[in-house]
This record gives C-alpha cells, sequence and structure tokens, in this order.
DNA sequence: CCGATTGGTCAGGATAGCTGACTATTTTAG
DNA sequence: CTAAAATAGTCAGCTATCCTGACCAATCGG
C-alpha cells in the first residue's frame, strides 16, 4: 500500500458500519428506538417468512439458546409471536407482528437510500462497479453462501 | 435492487468479516489463540506507538474503564506492559512487549496476503478501482475521519 | 497554592454470546 | 407396534465486552 489508507477490509468495515448505523437511526425516528442490533438482525431473517427457532438460530450463526434469548426480548415488546407449528407438535413458528412487518419494509427502504446517496456521490458506474466486484469477491470470502 | 445479492452494505461485512477471520487465524496459528477480537483491535492501535489508556480509549471508541479491562487482561498475558510515562506522574504508558510487536507485524502481513489474493482474484484493474471507490466512499461514511 | 482538570481505578449492571443438561415430541428401524 | 434415535426448544450457569456513576491521586493554571 502506497497510501496511508486503512487496509481495504477496514474500510469496508467502515462503510458497512454506516449503513448499519443509518438503519438503526431510522428504526429510532420512528419509534423503534428499542431494538438493539442482535435484534433487529434477528427481524431481518424474518422479513420474508415465519421460520422455526432452530432454522433462524442457524442463519444467524448463533444458538438457538441465544435465539431463543432475542427472540424472547422481540416478543416481549411486541415485534413477534410464537405460534404453534401446525406440522410439527414440537415446534413453533416465529412470527412477525404487524409492526415488524412494517419495520422491516422501512428498514429495507433505508438501505436503498443509503445504496442511492452511494451512487450518487460515486458516480452510477463506479458504483455499479464496485458493488460487482463485491459480489464476486463473495466468492471467496462467504463460508455461508 | 434486480439482483438476488445481498445489500451493497452486507457484502462490505462479508468481505470485512473474512479478512478479520484469516487474521485471527493467523494468530492460532503462531500460538497467539489465546486473543480476542476486543483485544486484537487495542493492540493494533499500539502498533505505530505506546499510548496512555484514556487515549487509547478514545480512539478505539471504548470508554477508559472497558480499555482497562482489555488492558488488564493483556498484560496479564504478557502481550504488554504499563511504563510510568515520564513526563506525567498521574499517567502510564500502555506499551506492547516484543512479542506483541511481533504479531502487530505478522498480523499486517496476512492482511497484505488477503488484500493480493483478493488482486488476483478480480484482477488488478478491477480490484484498485474498488479500493478506490471505497477510499472515496469513506468521505461520506467515517464519522471519525 | 488552591481549585479545576486529567489519568486511572473500583463497583455494579446490561447485552450477547457460549456449553451442558434436560423435557417433550416426532421419526425411524426392527 | 414399539423402542430407539433424532429433533425442537428450554433452563441454568458461565464468559466477554461493553456501559454509567462514583471516586482517588496527580498535575496544571491563575
Amino acid at each position: 500500500m502506497t497510501d496511508d489508507q486503512p487496509p481495504t477490509g477496514v474500510l469496508m468495515f467502515i462503510a458497512h458500519r454506516a449503513t448499519e448505523q443509518r438503519v438503526m437511526s431510522r428504526m429510532a425516528e420512528v419509534g423503534a428506538g428499542d431494538i438493539t442490533l442482535a435484534q433487529a438482525r434477528l427481524l431481518q431473517r424474518l422479513a420474508p417468512e415465519p421460520m422455526r427457532l432452530t432454522d433462524l438460530a442457524e442463519q444467524t450463526g448463533v444458538t438457538k439458546q441465544t435465539a431463543g434469548g432475542l427472540v424472547d426480548q422481540l416478543e416481549a415488546a411486541g415485534y413477534l409471536r410464537r405460534v404453534p407449528d401446525p406440522s410439527d407438535g414440537r415446534a413453533r413458528l416465529v412470527t412477525l407482528s404487524d409492526r415488524a412487518v412494517a419495520l422491516c419494509a422501512l428498514a429495507a427502504r433505508e438501505v436503498e437510500v443509503v445504496e442511492s446517496e452511494w451512487r450518487e456521490y460515486l458516480g452510477a458506474s463506479r458504483f455499479d462497479d464496485m458493488r460487482a466486484a463485491l459480489i464476486s469477491l463473495r466468492e471467496i470470502t462467504d463460508p455461508y453462501r
């Protein structure tokens, strides 16, 4: 490195953190300031469809005990419910409340806003090239792909 | 987004995490598997020069109590010492041990290896363009710049 | 030289992770 | 059809990493 900038991995972290914080601020703005980062990561996974606790734990990369604790908190705060799984008496489906569905949509929209800001700042082609490079890089850096 | 890839910020996180884990694995390989991520972040800051606890805390973005605890652990494990600051009787300088200096150099080298792998995978010009875009993006995403 | 600032610690608490042990239910194999 | 194995989830207890608030000791500025 001939420049005095941090390593590329750190530069990525900086931009990633900025996105995360923008989303969390947006959540706080709409009165969901009580959601923590770990809780947000869980909610994100549930946005497409309800899921069993065990699957949720596996997808977020934590133990089911940890996931269970976070689900407890989110349930107490009214962001989700555990409903019995009709296909398996042992299991329950972790299901977003209407409010949480709305929040997830809002979060996704905020991410789009951030990306469009980046796109404007860098110029469309530089941004698209960067994104393409990151997608390509995922092939050799994502163990969960 | 017309593709089914994660948002750009998440793609960045994936690559960043890969770098971090490569460095931590390398540390484990050379017998420093006892160092945690939080400790590693502190050591990194100390690599250029010794520093007071308060400065260290500020630069790493934690309270001085937290930094103090991490320094306690690292001192017990022989990675650093607190030496009196000759210029201020209240203060002590947190100073890397020889072993820690060697580890920091090794970590920096591992980062270079990872980056050169990325460069080879993407091609030099795509990699350099991506890095340039990230450096540019830092202007609008790094609150500590 | 005395009050304000600064360097650092102590005490206590929250969050987010972990392992291990356990219950209850379902699935599978004999 | 039943006994064993696998699966869903919880309970208890531990650790690490952060936080706030209160405090002591040394230095610095007027």
